[in-house]
DNA sequence: CAACCACGTTGATCAAGATCAAATAAAAAG
DNA sequence: CTTTTTATTTGATCTTGATCAACGTGGTTG
């Protein structure tokens, strides 16, 4: 099946579906064009790897579609999931040559790439994709820092609600319809581990102890509707629902 | 003791100790203008809060001299360190109102604050400001991201190694003369608890280990040498000493 | 269809670290 | 110099989640 890094056409920057909330959302329409230029769409399929760890990185990129994981691997085989890229999310850091984690896409992925040096020109010579930029780091220090609080101090239970109460919120964000709570985990329960600090094993067992609770119910592998949300949120161990305080 | 909150006397940011690395590091000499008209200091005693999770914030700040930590509170109690502020860090995000985290001066500390309307103002008007907050915000994400590693995968013993390791690269960094590694840990126990994700009674009985093992030699509460960086740096668990592949 | 494979669930046992409790040690206060 | 307070160490026990192992389930492939 994996077909390999294949090529997709790019559609114009104007109507791209993450034209207002990734890298480029504040490009002008000179800014645009100069990113037009220099992009290229590259596919990947589920389970391909996108850049491994200490590889050299001779572009940036936004994700168009589907998702992506950032993980650390230690000599020993212990993984960490760093960070769950979803569409509009940008990959690479400017002035920076290797990768500093594995890039894998976790579902089908496209996204949309940006030739490094030209982006980084770009960015000295107009403001509007550095300060979108600054704003979206900042915006994932905030995630990061409120994921070490899970990863430190939350019980196995309150990890996996805390992850579905995540999940569930931000696509209540995207769809207005918010009446019924239902997502698709992305993730395998290997890999929801990896993100949680956790094993397999427990992932396992804790979805079916929430699932026993009535707090979720579960359809297939992947789907999970939530009934009540405060209780999920409850079950998270966070009342505020683990937003930030803005 | 507890001094409350003095206001001291700022030097020029010419002669100041952290112009070179803080947010101000690439300011030209209009920039370093402004910012010396906005800025003031401010001083708090080890132990005070410098602001809660949630207040309003109306300045940002370099931290000059002393240490100071971002801390995540649950309501019942359980606490977590997201992040250790030295020199020259900074504190607060341009655009947000609220603190999103416990700010705690961990020593006596001293801080260059801005008033955060026209500290904002400048960075849409110059570009040196923004450029700088944008690297630091994504070395402070490498941070973060190799702090989940650790929060998530390592064993105590592990935790308790890689915080030394790193508190003495960074000391080795500042000081040319690393023929001896000797260095002061600027956290009591419950601190290094809160920020390893771990019980104080735990840090306590690691770091016995490794005193009794030779790793770590200790010298009253806060003293620490280390007769073997690479023995360290191996039971911290990483082989590339904990960095950041560039 | 049968065999296989990837993914998920469940059970039994074990170990790392948390918790509860007490004893030291060192610093601050009187 | 003694008392008080706070930080730290150490011990005994318990709990959570890891580990090892078996079994289920759905989908794909020959």
């Amino acid at each position: 099946m994996a077909v390999q890094d294949k090529t997709a056409t790019p559609p114009r920057c104007e109507d791209c579906l993450i034209r207002h909330r990734a890298v480029c959302a504040r490009a002008e329409v000179d800014e645009l064009q100069i990113l037009e230029q220099i992009k290229y769409y590259r596919s990947f399929s589920a389970g391909q790897t996108v850049i491994w760890s200490g590889d050299e990185m001779d572009f940036v990129a936004s994700v168009v579609t589907g998702v992506a994981s950032l993980t650390h691997t230690m000599e020993d085989g212990r993984r960490q999931m760093v960070g769950l890229l979803l569409p509009s999310d940008f990959i690479g850091r400017p002035g920076r040559r290797r990768a500093a984690y594995d890039v894998t896409a976790v579902s089908d992925l496209v996204l949309c790439c940006f030739r490094k040096r030209p982006f980084e020109e770009m960015m000295s010579k107009t403001p509007h994709v550095a300060d979108r930029l600054l704003e979206m780091a900042l915006d994932e220090l905030d995630a990061a820092r409120e994921w070490m609080l899970l990863l430190g101090r939350k019980s196995a239970r309150e990890k996996i609600a805390s992850f579905l109460s995540v999940l569930a919120r931000r696509d209540a964000a995207l769809r207005a319809s918010k009446d019924i709570m239902a997502i698709e985990v992305p993730l395998t329960r290997e890999e929801m581990a990896d993100y949680l600090g956790l094993t397999l094993e427990t992932v396992s067992r804790q979805m079916s102890a929430l699932r026993r609770e009535g707090i979720i119910v579960t359809s297939g592998k992947r789907g999970v509707t939530i009934p009540d949300f405060a209780a999920l949120q409850q079950a998270a161990g966070d009342d505020l629902g683990g937003d930030i305080c803005l």
